[in-house]
DNA sequence: ACACTAGATACCGACGGTTGGTCGGTTGCA
DNA sequence: TGCAACCGACCAACCGTCGGTATCTAGTGT
């Protein structure tokens, strides 16, 4: 098997029943039958089970980072900013489905680690980009802010923890709920927008997300369907299903 | 033994050695012999390694409740809300003590489950008393909040951050220059403040935290002696020592 | 007042199942 | 010939269990 090809696959066969069952609850052993690979293979790829977590947060981060690299280096800080939020936004609604997974267990007793490092792989992509379009703005004269790092951190952590509302509309979505669910992230954004507005001394409705409409179109793209042909999780019950069988 | 007594002693055994050296690098057998106690013994009075973190959190979780149910309830929302925050400021700084070695290496890696847990159990003693000023203060008209609980969980969550400068504070006040770190953080609570005034749509000064004087009153406590008579590891490093004998 | 029993509580320490990780050996391609 | 990819038996360590023991209390009969 090609080199490249056996690391990837094994980091979407761990992906897969990492996000299903959670990191504690798989085992190497799992891993290894899912990929169809001996240990002795594993382990020349992986140094341990530490370092496949880390391959696959690098893997999730790529992603993140080609979302940074687009932000937009035109117009003033303002525009900049809402560049990119709608771009993150968007990405997020583009990728749901893969997002999904993750972040549905993510949130779950037992995942703590994985939850810290993505969190922690986030932050050190997109902070200083928010820091430096905040801080830009500041000099500008376009923001007022009181601390920039403060104020960029509090952007990224709502978005962080807004993913558990995310998550609860991705799954009403199949269910069919889908208007008031969609209606409760949009006023959970709009609030975000809101404070940002507040904190980056601008008036109401300055920040996209406190656009309604802007606000529903970062989210069109949004779906429900998604891969349920495996053993994807109901995300009803707060306990997390042990590495068996399903009833 | 009295009953209570070897419980108790279990916790605190666990307690240093979960600190020094981490959740994940402290095997049950570790704390068997610093507590003195067998397997059996242990597992009498706790049905896994889990229910210990789970005791130790109970116990440190039992300060906060006393600090939380001390809110005063008279005044306006403002000045009710300025004194929960004076009461959790001086709460941290007299128990400066027992908090450095909690925080101090909770924020490391292999403790990300030590801190979830740690800042759940805060969220869920905390945010209910904070939400119901912010609530109470909107209904009276001292506060315009976008939203009451967002607006508590950014308070909360930049408390909990926070505690990052502290212990870099207090590893510094041992080496001496206390004063400029003493700034440092002074300087990060006066942010908080002025974030907060904005989030409540207060003037500017309103929150105690952004008067400096107040400030330095809450820190007033502050002091960096601590017991390091046992193992305390150094701040330093960002690699946490694996269990076994210093060299 | 005393002896005896029953049961619960606190505790012991050997043992087992599972897990992450190692190591010498093998295969196949350059 | 050499080296990367891979195999699978094996190891040490860990969590949690289990049968058994000591101690203390409550109740009972005399």
């Amino acid at each position: 098997m090609a080199p490249g090809a056996r690391r990837e696959a094994i980091l979407d066969a761990a992906h897969g029943l990492f996000t299903a069952h959670g990191w504690e609850a798989v085992t190497v052993a799992n891993v290894l039958e899912a990929a169809g690979l001996s240990k002795g293979g594993f382990y020349h790829h992986f140094s341990s089970k530490e370092d496949l977590l880390s391959g696959l947060i690098a893997r999730f981060a790529e992603h993140a980072i080609r979302a940074a690299q687009a932000t937009p280096s035109s117009g003033d800080a303002l525009a900049r900013l809402n560049g990119f939020l709608i771009g993150s936004a968007r990405w997020t609604a583009d990728n749901s489905d893969d997002l999904r997974g993750i972040v549905e267990i993510v949130s779950r007793p037992g995942n703590e680690i994985l939850l810290r490092r993505i969190c922690d792989a986030e932050e050190m992509i997109v902070l200083p980009v928010l820091v430096q379009i905040i801080r830009e703005g500041a000099s500008e004269g376009t923001f007022d802010t009181v601390d920039a790092e403060i104020t960029a951190k509090i952007m990224l952590r709502l978005a962080q923890e807004r993913r558990e509302s995310l998550v609860e509309v991705l799954c009403l979505t199949r269910k069919g709920n889908i208007a008031a669910a969609m209606d409760r992230l949009v006023a959970r954004m709009q609030s975000e927008g809101r404070i940002f507005d507040r904190l980056l001394g601008l008036p109401p409705g300055s920040v996209a997300m406190s656009n309604p409409l802007e606000c529903r179109r970062m989210l069109s793209g949004l779906r429900g369907s998604g891969r349920n042909g495996d053993g994807l999780v109901e995300p009803s019950g707060k306990e997390i299903q042990p590495f068996g069988e399903a009833s």
